[in-house]
Parts: structure tokens; sequence; C-alpha cells
RNA sequence: GGCGCGGUAGCCAAGUGGUAAGGCCGGGGUCUGCAAAACCUCUAUUCGCGGGUUCGAUUCCCGCCCGCGCCUCCA
């Protein structure tokens, strides 16, 4: 089935890899690994996730980048003001930002470079741009694009020059103002940095001197390495459109002359209480925070994809609460036609497989909302009611085989993992006080004597049980 | 100021030129000694406001109001 995806630069949907028959390259703009990523940066890396998910499912052979930003600023300042190297910091919050991923199971990318790990590519590419005159050396070493040489300048943002240049003018303040008495243009940027005290040892040798490579650059530089100077999609959050991704298309078809990313896929912005999540709100959550708050990564995950990638998607805990429920939901439903077509629960995301060359019996609609502008709300919304339809018209096992395994195709697109409680093993969790309890409420039950087992009941409420019943017996549940 | 996104039931959120998916919460019911759980079921004559086009607009056009984001290194 056909994948379309609305493109930034040409401001419509548009089908993904037509011509190029199954494989794609998908570069996505990675984390600067200097602190633990937040629940913001991880919906956009999530529903980049699924849209890979949704490619592969549909038999297409990704290959999926996704950068590590390992050099910048921040992870400098950092580093120094901790006391370490800069690799060994950087390695920290790689460690942690990769366990995050695997919690949220994300697929990991095929490649992953770090911007330092690639100086040589970068510095080739900064030579190639001073050689086609796209680029010219500072006095102090540093290294700086030349944006008026680029006439393309500013079509991804819908920027026109003069706008980008008075703009820059009249808001870059004092921020760079060092920079700007060797920039030609206050609108140029860096390509290479050359060192500055406050870098401490972090710097590299160059033609230009010691130094650091600009921020831009190692994105142009990396997915030409690893995708080819043209490739299908590129991916980020929607601030990055510009100036980093106008940046990267000035780079890397000013070195090229060729197109770079055909096709530019922007995430909305996660909100917190309808404003921008920021440290100095206090409103920025990371993943350990919120699962210490009892919610599972998968309840995370679910709320974080259940929104429209185009949509900005505000986070609140009551939305939480209803990702939880709603997943609920859907583990129990799944259980009980597990149950109807014989098949073991716990094989269910085994039955999902490559989506059919025609369409599916069940859930082509959800299939289609994924397919169609990656829509993940009304696929989960189309879930539910091909769900409900399914309970009340119980079909024979054989159809509602069929259907469970389209389910959980789609499901494993979504990257949503159910999980089903009261396994056998869970029984021996419970602790032989409550157990007891609990049978001697059974028993009071049985006798009807209703004080006491209310009593009983109130009991194991406090100590953290619940009780649910059903005709012939009971089953305990943490409260 | 420029660019972009959005305003749909208590909350979240799809959607289409032909009369409003879905989730959460809440109500009712079945079950139960009562609960809980589970299952079933109900909840927008209406889609920010005012015009226009049309047989018909939430969906297209114009104007207005409101919210949000980006505007040089934030996913």
């Amino acid at each position: 089935m056909k994948i379309q995806l609305h493109n930034t630069l040409t401001g419509k949907r548009e089908d993904i890899d037509p011509e190029n028959k199954g494989k794609s390259g998908f570069y996505c703009c990675g984390p600067t690994v200097y602190g633990p990523a937040h629940i913001g940066n991880f919906r956009t890396f999530l529903l980049q996730d699924v849209f890979r998910r949704v490619m592969e499912m549909e038999g297409i052979n990704v290959h999926h980048v996704r950068n590590l930003t390992d050099v910048d600023d921040k992870t400098i300042r950092q580093s120094l003001a901790e006391n370490m190297s800069l690799a060994d910091f950087t390695e920290m919050w790689t460690v942690k930002f990769h366990a995050d991923c695997e919690q949220l199971n994300m697929r990991a990318p095929h490649d992953e470079p770090t911007a330092t790990g690639h100086i040589k590519e970068q510095v080739d590419l900064i030579e190639r741009l001073i050689d086609a005159n796209h680029a010219y050396v500072a006095q102090d070493g540093s290294v700086y694009f030349r944006i008026t040489s680029f006439s393309e300048y500013g079509r991804l943002s819908n920027l026109d020059q003069r706008e980008t240049q008075t703009q820059a003018t009249s808001s870059s303040g004092d921020r760079n103002d060092a920079d700007e008495y060797d920039r030609e243009t206050v609108a140029d940027f860096a390509l290479w940095k050359a060192h500055k005290e406050e870098d401490g040892d972090n710097a590299w040798d160059s033609p230009w001197g010691r130094g650091r490579p600009g921020w831009h650059i190692e994105c142009s530089a990396m997915s030409m390495k690893y995708l080819g100077e043209s490739f299908d999609i590129h991916g980020g959050g929607i601030d990055l459109c510009f100036p980093h991704h106008e940046n990267e298309i000035a780079q890397s078809e000013a070195a090229t002359k060729k197109p770079f990313a055909r096709h530019w896929f922007h995430c909305a912005h996660l909100m917190v209480d309808g404003g921008k999540m920021s440290k100095s709100l206090g409103n920025l959550y990371t993943l350990e925070d919120l699962v210490a708050k009892g919610y599972p990564a998968q309840v995370i995950r679910y709320l974080l994809i259940s929104g429209s990638y185009r949509q900005s998607l505000n986070f609140t805990f009551q939305g939480l609460q209803a990702a939880q429920s709603g997943i609920q939901k859907l583990e129990k439903t799944v259980a009980n036609l597990c149950q109807s077509a014989e098949i073991n629960k716990n094989e269910f995301r085994g039955l999902s497989k490559k989506a059919p060359n025609g369409e599916m019996e069940f859930f082509q609609k959800s299939r289609e909302d994924l397919c169609h502008d990656l829509n993940t709300s009304a696929c989960l919304g189309n879930i539910f009611s091909t769900l409900k339809k399914l309970s009340i018209e119980t079909p024979d096992k054989a159809p509602l085989r069929t259907a469970l395994e389209e389910l959980a195709t789609i499901l494993e697109a979504l990257g949503i993992q159910l999980i089903f409680e009261k396994e056998d093993g869970d029984k021996d969790d419970i602790p032989p006080e409550v157990n007891e309890l609990a049978e001697k409420r059974w028993q009071a039950k049985q006798d009807k004597d209703w004080e006491a087992a209310d009593q009983l009941r109130d009991e194991l409420q406090h100590k953290g049980w619940k009780i649910l019943d059903h005709k012939d017996g009971y089953d305990l549940e943490k409260a």
C-alpha cells in the first residue's frame, strides 16, 4: 500500500518513495546528549519510530539513521562543569538515552553516527564549500556559510532572504557579538568554530586551525555519508525547520549541486498545560519522572503517539490517565478475543506479519490511517470501533484469528505492546497473609456472613489488594 | 511585525461538500448479598464568531475574535 506523508518543503501530502521501490533512506535529527531527553523529544522520536514501522509493515526496506550530537556549547559546558571528559560525559547520556528508547519500545536506528566520530567528513564537506565559494574563513579561523551564495535559502521555512537577514540583524542580540565582526552577513552561520577559551580541550585540527564543527554541518555530512547525497526522508521536530534544516539544505545542496532530502517530515511540539515545556517553568518531564510516578513506559508511548504528528499535543496527567485506561481496555478486549479464538494471549504479539499486498479484512481502515499521513489518532479510533464490531458479531474462530493477526500487525506498527496481567506466575507475588485474609473472606462470603466478609475486604483494601469476585472464586489484584 | 498551526461534547481527539470516528470521565443496565471487576448501553440537531458560494458547509471563500509555536544553534 502506498505511503503518503505531508512534505514541509512543498506543503503537500506526497507519496513516499514512488520511484525507488523497496528502499528508503530516512534520516532523523537525534538528541544532543547533555542530559536526559524529555518527553517532548521522545514524542518526535516515537513518531519517527512509528513511521519507520509503518514503512516496514508495508514491505519497504528502510535505512534509518539518527545522529547523536555530542559536541556543542551545552555538552562542552556541562562536561566541564562536571569535570568529565566530553567523551565520557556524552557517553553517559547516550547510555541513558538508549535505555529510555528501549523502554519505549523504539526500534534502534541502523546507524547512529556521532558528530565527534565524523570530524573528517565534516571538514571535507566544509572544504568543498570553501572551494565552491559558498563558504569563507574568518580572521579567527572560523568558517562561515555565505547564505547570499545560495539563492534557495529560506525555501523550507518560507522566508525570503531579505527577511532572514533583517531578522538576524534585529534579533541576534549580543549572544554572538564576537562572531559578528567576522561575518560578511549576520545571517551567515558557522560551519566551523575556531577554538575558544571556554571550550577547554575540546578541539580538533582542521585546515583552518583548531576548532570544532558547527552544529548544522554534522547532519549534512553524516546523512550524506550513510544515505547518499540525495535521499528520501529527513525528519525532526518542527523547531528544527529553521534554521537547522534550512542550513542543512543550503550546505548540502551548495556542495553537491543535487537535491538533498526529497521529503521533510516535521513533528509538531509537545506542550505541557497548554504552553511550551521548559525547565524554568518546571513542567519538563523525562521518562524517568513519569515512570517514577507509576506510569508504565508503554502508557507514555501510547499517549505520545495518540495525537497526529502535525498537531501539537498537550501533555497533562489527565491525558496520561486516559491513555492508561485506553491501553487497558485494549488489553482486555484483545484478551477476550484471544480466548474466543482459542489463542493463547501471550502469543498474540507473535501473530503480526507484514501487511498483505491486497486489503486487510478487518483492520484495513486503521492501516490506511497509518499510511495516509501517519494518522495515528484516527488509527487508534478505528482500532476501537473495529474491536467493538468484532466482539458483538463474534465471528467464527478462523476469521477471528485473521482479525487478531491484522490487529497484531497494526499494533506492531504503532509499537504498542499489550501487557497481559494475571499471568500464571503472578500469583506467587501475593504475600501469604494476604492470601489468608482473602481465603477467610471467601469463606465468610460462602457462609453469608456479609459483615465479616466486608470487613475482611476492607482490610485487604488497606493492604493494597483488590478482590475481583467471579462466580466460583476470586482473583487478587494489586490496587 | 513575518512565517506556520489550531479553535469540534466535561476533558483529549479524528473527520468529510450531504448532514458529527474513537478514547477518557460521567449516567443507565446485566451480574452481585452489597461492592469491585467484567460485559452491554447512553451522552454534540451541532463543529470560535459574522458574512458569502451552494440544493446543501463543520468541511470551500472573505472578514473578525481567541489560543499556541517558530523567527540563528530548543525534538
